[in-house]
DNA sequence: GGAGTTAAGCGTCACTAAAT
DNA sequence: ATTTAGTGACGCTTAACTCC
């Protein structure tokens, strides 16, 4: 609620968002002084030259032994660190940006394949339905660089090399037989289930020998499902730090601003004040 | 009222540092 | 080495605003 420090050393917002934090001098007393925040809170706090006071609730009052008040502005400020991340050289930055622009966004992706007609269309709404499909087809859908493969009814299946362990492909073999109207059945090669599959049949061909998401187990897609949660509610909460640490800088900059003003005024009236004394 | 612009917010991806 | 949390960047949507 009310911290007292000189150093910069303290994090601006702690786990529960709390905010803690110091600045350089916006306020400085001598004296004993207590302490009120606007929740009644009170504590009897000793500061000395150059320390700061911060409160994290608006319209809280300092109380000192003369009997004066003063109302502060909520003020926090985040340590150097963010600032020192958004110093990174230019090159990391460069770096960052080059592979981003090499790396299309799936949705990008999702569209190019939408004009494609070969998915549906893919809404992100942002709803735990949609998002659940939307996991579910993009770890079934190969990568970018797979090449599909039409095949007709009677046609043979041409599927890849069996001697490639590509999982769910190459692994069983098929042969399409007879269609019935619309679909065709396939059959695995040795063994006896046999499955319809309606319509034109289309093979989607991993290219690049990369097993790992030919077809992901469902666990994978439920990985995938909470790591995207998890990770939509953290920048939920960064975004949400990121405003209050920027409400806090212009706080900081406008009690700054009267802080200069003040001292500029008592600079003045001190400067007029030696001068008279030095004409008597 | 419709078109264009802008700002804010969101979800996602990629990356990093810290924790395990 | 792997996992996790935090964050910058990107693309998208939407609301508010301005101009014609």
């Amino acid at each position: 609620m009310v911290e007292e420090n000189g150093n910069h050393d303290s994090d601006p917002l702690d786990s529960k968002g709390i905010s803690v934090t110091c600045v350089q001098s916006v306020i400085q007393p001598n004296q004993q002084s207590v302490i009120q925040s606007a929740t009644g809170n009170i504590q009897p706090t000793v500061l000395t030259k150059g320390n700061v006071i911060l409160v994290s609730k608006p319209n809280s009052v300092i109380q000192t032994p003369q009997g004066s008040l003063q109302t502060l502005q909520v003020v926090v400020e985040a340590h150097g660190s963010d600032d020192e991340d958004s110093l990174s050289p230019q090159n990391n930055i460069k770096k960052r940006r080059d592979i981003l622009s090499h790396s299309p966004s799936r949705r990008k992706i999702e569209n190019n394949l939408n004009t494609g007609e070969i998915f549906p269309k893919i809404e992100s709404s942002g709803s735990d339905c949609d998002s659940n499909l939307d996991s579910e087809l993009s770890s079934h859908s190969i990568s970018v660089s797979s090449h599909y493969q039409s095949v007709l009814p009677n046609e043979p299946l041409h599927l890849p090399s069996q001697n490639e362990d590509v999982q769910g492909l190459s692994t069983i073999t098929m042969t399409t037989t007879g269609s019935t109207t619309g679909g065709t059945i396939l059959h695995y090669a040795g063994q006896d289930g046999q499955f319809f599959v309606p319509g034109e049949i289309v093979v989607m061909q991993n290219t690049n020998n990369d097993t790992t998401n030919t077809v992901l187990p469902e666990d994978q897609a439920k990985k995938r499902e909470i790591r995207l949660l998890k990770n939509r509610e953290a920048a939920r909460e960064c975004r949400r730090k990121k405003k209050e640490y920027i409400k806090c800088l212009e706080n900081r900059v406008a009690v700054l601003e009267n802080q200069n003003k003040a001292l500029i005024d008592e600079l003045k009236s001190l400067k007029e004040l030696y001068c008279s004394q030095k004409t008597e």
